[in-house]
DNA sequence: TAGTTTCGAGACCGTATCGTATCGAAATAT
DNA sequence: ATATTTCGATACGATACGGTCTCGAAACTA
């Protein structure tokens, strides 16, 4: 989106020094935390003046919730052909996000400024959760055609109850594997 | 626990400080906190010396640990003689425990330090989590026998779903009301 | 070429907090 | 009475950050 700018005068703003704030916040957020992070440990680490941090955002909570949006992924809709199948790959793809000290923090960051800064959860929720929900309720839509589930679930709510045993299961680890025990859960609520 | 104090001469520490600064430590919490909150307000607040604060604490951490665990309240055990108004008892007192800013933050607290200070999380589980859930066995014991739920319904795993969905309703809160919300997704799982 | 903007670096000052030390008063044991 | 410990208060130095500013160099437009 910062594509069309041939316009100004003057030195352009260097894309490599954005990247780099960019990297440096994630990396810290996942190795120290959100509150403990410092925009001077930012510049430094990615090896750029304060200054050119301030130009771009005018505090922490921006120039975070910016890292935290620029490595969100496209959601891939699995279609096995098996309800399954195509919930195993979802629940993979989660833990491989989740699983992470950066998935912790931004969780904890998220949790811990929603009643704050409201701002942030509106975020995760909707560059995150809200396209997971949709490509969920798509694989639910999928099975009920193919007479996998009862036509009156609620994907939404299984969705939702899904992402809070992920999330639960991701504080409280359980003694089985995060995995098969999100998958258990499901197994409970697709019966 | 410390009623036993009668041996060593000196003054005996302050009983009043001591609940002073708990009680201050709370405030804070639910009102700024946990990373935001410094020894310094806790002390100025409780109108105790910084001195008597690190004279029992050496961090923070500490102090924030015991004050949460100073709260922890007994656990009711319902018994309505019907499942879903046991249940709904259960929620409701978990709302008003939860659905508050101290309740928030210190979910927040306990997430955001899982990674880095694991005790936290453990006296949580431990001193808030585990008696509940084993209340929650109880309850659906009874169900069985009275046959209200299948008998091979492992009770722990719908407790800990449970549990996730409240947490993410915490931080999402649903269009309908939490409590509704939660007991719509309790309905899945029982059905 | 002249003008403009960003660059990284760092000086600068104000503020907040930490953790320790010190003080005289108060409360307790022997 | 004396020794001991805690009390609240406050001073203290150290450190960390925030946010602004300046600087000379670099990158671009017209």
């Amino acid at each position: 989106m910062n594509d069309i700018r041939k316009k100004s005068p003057g030195r352009p703003r260097s894309r490599a020094s954005h990247q780099a704030m960019l990297k440096a916040a994630l990396e810290l957020l996942s190795e120290v935390g959100f509150e403990a992070m410092s925009i001077e440990v930012i510049a430094a680490r990615a090896g750029v003046g304060k200054t050119t941090i301030y130009r771009r955002y005018s505090s922490k909570d921006e120039l975070v919730a910016d890292a935290i949006e620029s490595i969100r992924e496209e959601v891939l809709i699995p279609d096995t052909g098996n309800l399954w199948s195509d919930i195993d790959a979802l629940i993979e793809n989660a833990a491989q996000i989740t699983l992470t000290p950066l998935g912790r923090q931004t969780v904890a960051m998220i949790i811990g400024s929603a009643s704050s800064n409201p701002g942030l959860a509106q975020i995760y929720w909707e560059k995150y959760l809200q396209p997971r929900r949709k490509s969920f309720a798509v694989i639910i839509e999928r099975a009920k055609t193919r007479n996998e589930i009862p036509t009156d679930l609620d994907s939404d709510l299984v969705f939702d109850t899904m992402s809070g045993i992920m999330l639960y299961a991701l504080i409280f680890p359980p003694i089985e594997s995060w995995t098969t025990y999100v998958r258990r859960a499901l197994s409970l609520l697709l019966r």
